[in-house]
RNA sequence: GCGCCUGUAGCUCAGCUGGAUAGAGCAACGGACUUCUAAUCCGUGGGUCGCAGGUUCGAAUCCUGCCAGGCGCGCCA
């Protein structure tokens, strides 16, 4: 509000010196009390282009603004100070009029008007379906959540997209995993391979399929069994003695047998079954755990489709007629150098099979299609490697620069007893996001992992961060919410919420420290969503339960003045939208009791 | 070796793209409930902002070089 009327005094103050640029103003709030309620640097910044002491030019500004009827009115002083300082103190009408402006707003405050935005496509968690959720997940998870749901209130057009990694290798051994553990339900001795999934939860998918089908596929898993009792070296002709899978290789590799099992029509059957049913019924979990966690999707894209559909050769073929790919080698790269990557990446190997990459491009080609102007991805800072190629890449598709943004989060570490571990999905060392959802809450652990900053890595110990739950800053927040409905529960039906005048109105220094607060919740709502840092709205939502409890501790809303009452009324529940709002944008309830 | 992220109080982290004497929570200590919820509030102690230069009126913030930690650098996904 201040800003503005400043800005227009800078602006025709600039045009009549002759100065090429009307700097922007902005106001901060100082760390002194004493330097009054907003201050702003200009005029030292000034200094230069207008060749003058800073000290001559605020004094000319602070004569020029408070020739203004405006600041008259809102501003009850401006000083100049330090070696430059233009120090604004409000006058008690400017609190008044600001809470009317955001009475006015009720449950929008802070809600960004919509822009001419591009339509953004934001994907994020997009995982392989073949094992549970870790914590690391969970983070991404939350983070990606939060961000859609900040631009979306910040006045972007966002859709949210799961990408489905259902395709390849990994899918194989998984698929084949979850037939041992079916045929082994039917006491046949059929193992696990070796560099397949271990987990108990794969028993589980095993028996609901069993559930399903019965013992439709149990022939074909006795032929592999029998082929495995009599050892690798019985395999029939033409298939390769497996290598010893490398336990510890989580990603596998492409060299690497997915598993020594005979080739056999029925076999390959059922395999795919098993995929595919396996994949499902870890998809349908993922789902449900997902919206349990409050967090949902609206396109889930499987990569499957890319291979099926065409759509990968499609691509491929498309670039190589434009000339951004090229054969060498007897594989087909993509000249990702010209666009800034150190060196050009494979599409299509050697032996005619396509790289991720190349499905990672007929994706993005595919989101292009649908009509997105901007993409943003999330990824695992494990994945920061893929970025230059990924962007190149992007670049050709849409014919310019910037169209992806990736988001690089730092990883999670898992910690016990300050002891740091490595997680591994094969060897089932993890803490999986459903486990820590169990540990502290849902509430607990979203406000938990979107806190900090996503360039930050987080350390994770379930059994500290267990113990202090009751101590999460999340229950600090919460409890100001359950505090001003405790208020509204109680407050005389006849008290209704208003901007009363009169000197007491708002004249405390706790309640205009709030108001200020809140007056900023939308400055705060944009910048945040501009610059994908969701976690300063947790930031936020903590300074504002921290001046709301200091205003209840010393203000009371019920018996006093009329005026009063109501002013205050209004106050708390323009208080309390705000409150839900940030907990909105987290995806934490916020109670009216605890 | 090269690239990205990080280094701020005993611990976990903020620090609003350069502002005035660097903040919060936890932990430690001392206070405050006959009044709208004490899951709260008030106070005390606690710092070479990794190190060294540079840019300028002014640097935790920007640049360069070191040091330390994490993650990457495939015809893997």
């Amino acid at each position: 509000m201040i800003t503005e009327l400043v800005q227009r005094v800078v602006d025709r103050w600039a045009e009549e010196q002759g100065w090429a640029e009307a700097p922007a103003v902005r106001l901060e709030r100082p760390a002194e009390e004493a330097h009054g309620d907003y201050a702003t640097p200009l005029c030292m910044q000034l200094a230069r282009t207008a060749k003058r002491a800073p000290k001559i030019l605020a004094e000319e500004l602070q004569a020029r603004l408070q020739a203004e009827p405006d600041v008259a009115r809102l501003v009850e002083r401006i000083e100049v100070a330090g070696p430059g300082f233009l120090n604004f103190t409000l006058s008690g009408t400017a609190y008044s009029e600001a809470m009317a402006a955001m009475v006015a707003d009720g449950a929008d405050i802070g809600r960004g008007t919509m822009r001419e935005h591009p339509h953004v496509n934001l994907e994020w968690v997009s995982v392989n379906p073949n094992g549970p959720l870790h914590v690391g997940h969970g983070r991404y998870a939350a983070y990606g959540d939060a961000l859609y749901r900040l631009m979306t209130f910040g006045g972007s057009r966002v859709s949210r997209e799961f990408y489905i990694n259902d395709y390849g290798r990994q899918m194989d051994r998984f698929g084949r995993s979850v037939a041992a553990r079916y045929a082994q339900s039917f006491e046949v001795d059929l193992p696990v391979p070796a560099d397949g999934y271990q987990g108990e939860y794969v028993k589980d998918v095993a028996a609901t399929v069993r559930g399903e089908v019965g013992d439709t596929y149990l022939p074909a898993l006795r032929l592999v069994a029998a082929a495995a009792a009599a050892g690798p070296g019985a395999a029939p002709a033409g298939q390769a003695a497996a290598a010893p899978a490398e336990a510890e290789d989580e990603e596998g590799d492409e060299t690497a047998a997915v598993s020594d099992w005979p080739s056999d029509p029925a076999v390959d059957e059922a395999v795919a079954f098993f995929r595919k049913r396996g994949c499902d019924l870890m998809l349908d979990g993922m789902r449900e755990e997902l919206e349990g966690f409050g967090v949902a999707f609206d396109t889930w894209f499987s990569e499957t489709t890319l291979h099926v559909g065409g759509a990968l050769e499609r691509v491929v073929k498309d670039l190589l007629d434009k000339g951004e790919a090229f054969e060498e080698g007897g594989a087909i790269w993509l000249r990702t150098t010209s666009r800034g990557d150190d060196k050009d990446r494979v599409l299509i190997r050697g032996n005619g099979r396509p790289t991720y990459f190349a499905a990672d491009i007929a994706y993005h080609e595919n989101k292009l299609e649908r009509g997105f102007e901007h993409l943003i991805n999330i990824w695992g800072a494990d994945h920061h490697g893929y970025v230059p190629r990924m962007n190149a890449a992007v670049e050709i598709l849409s014919g310019r620069p910037g169209t992806l943004e990736v988001i690089i989060g730092q990883l999670v570490n898992l910690l016990e007893q300050g002891e740091l571990k490595q997680m591994s999905t094969r060897r089932g060392e993890m803490v999986t996001l459903g486990e820590l959802v169990d540990a502290i809450g849902v509430d607990a652990a979203r406000f938990f992992l979107v806190m900090r900053s996503h360039d930050q890595t987080l350390d994770l110990d379930l059994a500290l961060a267990q113990q202090q739950s009751s101590e999460n800053s999340v229950y600090y927040v919460q409890y100001a919410h359950a505090r001003i409905a405790s208020i509204l529960r109680n407050i005389p039906a006849e008290t209704k919420p208003a901007i009363e005048a009169g000197p007491e109105v708002f004249a405390s220094p706790y309640e205009r420290a709030l108001i200020k607060r809140l007056e900023s919740f939308a400055w705060t709502v944009q910048d945040s969503a501009d610059r994908r840092m969701p976690h300063r709205i947790a930031a936020f939502a903590q300074e504002l339960a921290a001046d709301f409890h200091v205003f209840y501790k010393h203000c009371r809303v019920i018996g006093v003045s009329p005026a009063l009452a109501s002013s205050r009324l209004a106050l708390c529940l323009v208080t309390k939208a705000v409150i839900f709002r940030c907990l909105e944008l987290l995806g934490v309830s916020a109670p009216e009791s605890m």
